[in-house]
RNA sequence: GCCGCGUUCGUCUAGUCCGGCCUAGGACGCCAGGUUUUCAUCCUGGAAAUCAUGGGUUCGAAUCCCAUACGCGGUACCA
């Protein structure tokens, strides 16, 4: 058997989509899982929808997600490079080779120019919808004589080349996903192999391609199933083997349809944006559309794991729609499982960018005895990482840790409290807290000896602390709290709620 | 329209190939209780699928066969 040998092969669009992020991993997945090789290769067939950036942007994404290729195109020291014996890679500088293979079917008589332009062509599929048809090249250039061919190609007349297509029985191909799929050939149109400008389209250049690059395994989306008997007949006609399909399921909305930008985040730039970890987006999007199977019960998975279990037998055919509460789950599980420094190195950017969005913060950053802020940022981390479902929701629930809080007696006022006895419980926590020493201000000394103070009626001292220091309802505990402010900070907070009592 | 593919809790799914262990299991979400001064985390429990529908085969069907319905995809000088 021959080396297994998978594509990714997107489009520099902009933006990496996240069913097409999906075809990369289970491309990555089985590839290194049967020790094959993984090639990026780059489809900019399309002109008009050429974008500037988008192959950095592409490549980036590919390198964070962390799918390792051998060959294909790289992005290095601020230059598009390309690695490999089958290149180029990047089929904007494959036009020759296509232009070969195009003419080598002409010789062949399974292709043939054709000079009709985009007005009749929509004008004929006008007429055919009209009359209930299914839209389909009339063969009108067919007809053409090689003389006449010859004339207007003379001439300089635009022209495309189109594959001829034999409508005769029928394709039967087995996919490894849905099993055998049989189409009527009657039903396949003449389509474009070459445009008019020179390029190819997908449909010839992924068949020239995936032959020339020796690619064994062609992992697309399902959207392309009623196009493969195409591409067999042009692997047919070239007299090369057809590598093995796999027609991945969509990706669905809620409602269903095609994932698609109108009903949520389709890009995966816009889940790193909003503080989703590619962990968790990995994670999330191997397990839409595929499961360890054999009873298996396991939700979280490392990269690792899913190369070591991933199987095409248990890739579902059906779509499945991107539920965002359990991708929400799995993050915060991921956020929960990371190393911490690891997890604190990735968070300090949203951090930074909590900072910007405040009014006036602190400063600088309360006094915490700290050197910089970046350890007192560590703490807040610390506090908040079990409350956290994305890295952008840093900072923003737990803010009177960035600047001064409202001074608000009836938060503070534990049940029917009264002044007397609120200043009193203030008063208590003060004395407690002035005792402690620095090197002893940890969350473990706080929560003991503060717990230990408070005896039966915990809530008369805690919920007061706690209320003055976070001006908050709902927050972390006061000694969480304490612990983060330091020593200098909270009883300055202390100090100047019961001066206003 | 035509063609293709699909259909198990709201969602992701196990089970389907090799019928009985399925009065259909897990997870997310939801609800309730416990832990917590509060929130979150964590723990326990619950509701939630007549296995799209109808027929057939069989002692027995989510599982095999047929039909129907519904959904989605394709039908481009887009990929």
């Amino acid at each position: 058997m021959s080396k297994i040998r998978i594509r990714f092969a997107p489009s520099p669009t902009g933006y990496m989509h996240i069913g097409n992020f999906r075809t990369a991993l289970y491309g990555y997945l089985f590839a290194k899982k049967n020790n094959g090789d993984f090639i990026l290769r780059i489809e900019d067939t399309d002109q008009k929808r050429e974008v500037a950036d988008a192959l950095e942007k592409l490549i980036a994404i590919i390198n964070w997600a962390g799918f390792e290729y051998c060959e294909g195109v790289y992005f290095e020291d601020g230059k598009i490079i390309e690695k490999g014996n089958f290149g180029p890679y990047t089929q904007s500088k494959r036009l020759e080779i296509y232009k070969k293979y195009a003419l080598q079917l002409i010789e062949k008589e399974k292709a043939y120019y054709c000079f009709c332009t985009p007005e009749r062509l929509e004008e004929m599929r006008q007429n055919q919808l009209v009359q209930k048809q299914a839209p389909m090249y009339d063969q009108c250039c067919l007809k053409l004589s090689s003389e006449e061919i010859k004339k207007r190609l003379e001439n300089g007349e635009k022209y495309v080349i189109r594959q001829k297509i034999n409508t005769k029985g029928s394709t039967i191909f087995n996919d490894l996903i849905r099993g055998k799929v049989e189409i009527k050939n009657e039903l396949l149109d003449d389509q474009i192999l070459l445009k008019s400008d020179g390029y190819p389209t997908y449909n010839f250049a992924n068949v020239i391609d995936d032959h020339l690059m020796e690619i064994s395994h062609v992992f697309r989306g399902e959207e392309y199933v009623s196009s493969t008997p195409k591409y067999i007949q042009l692997y047919e006609n070239f007299g090369w083997q057809v590598p093995e399909v796999a027609h991945l399921p969509l990706l669905l909305n809620p409602d269903k349809s095609k994932l698609s930008k109108r009903q949520g985040d389709v890009a995966v730039e816009d889940y790193i944006k909003k503080g989703y970890l590619k962990e968790a987006i990995i994670n999330f999007v191997a397990m839409l559309g595929w499961n360890p199977g054999e009873g298996s019960t396991q939700e979280i998975f490392t990269l690792e794991e899913l190369v070591d279990k991933f199987d095409l037998a248990h890739v579902h055919k059906a779509g499945a729609v991107f539920d965002i509460k359990k991708l929400d789950w799995i993050n915060s599980q991921w956020i929960k499982k990371l190393d911490f420094e690891d997890l604190f190195a990735r968070t300090l950017p949203y951090y930074e960018k909590f900072l910007k969005t405040l009014p006036s913060p602190l400063t600088p950053l309360p006094n915490t005895g700290e050197k910089d802020s970046r350890s007192y940022l560590k703490k807040i981390l610390t506090v908040e990482r079990d409350r956290l479902q994305n890295l952008s929701e840093v900072g923003e629930s737990n803010q009177f840790f960035f600047k001064d809080t409202n001074f608000d007696k009836e938060l503070l006022r534990w049940k029917d409290m009264s002044d007397d006895d609120l200043k009193k419980s203030l008063e208590k926590s003060l004395a407690v807290l002035e005792n402690i020493t620095d090197e002893n201000w940890t969350r473990e000394n706080l929560e003991k000896i503060l717990m230990e103070k408070a005896g039966e009626n915990r809530g008369e001292l805690l919920w007061p602390l706690r209320a003055t220091l976070t001006g908050e309802k709902k927050s972390p505990s006061p000694f969480e709290c304490a612990w983060v402010l330091g020593k200098e900070e909270t009883l300055s907070r202390l100090k100047n709620a019961i001066g206003k009592i």
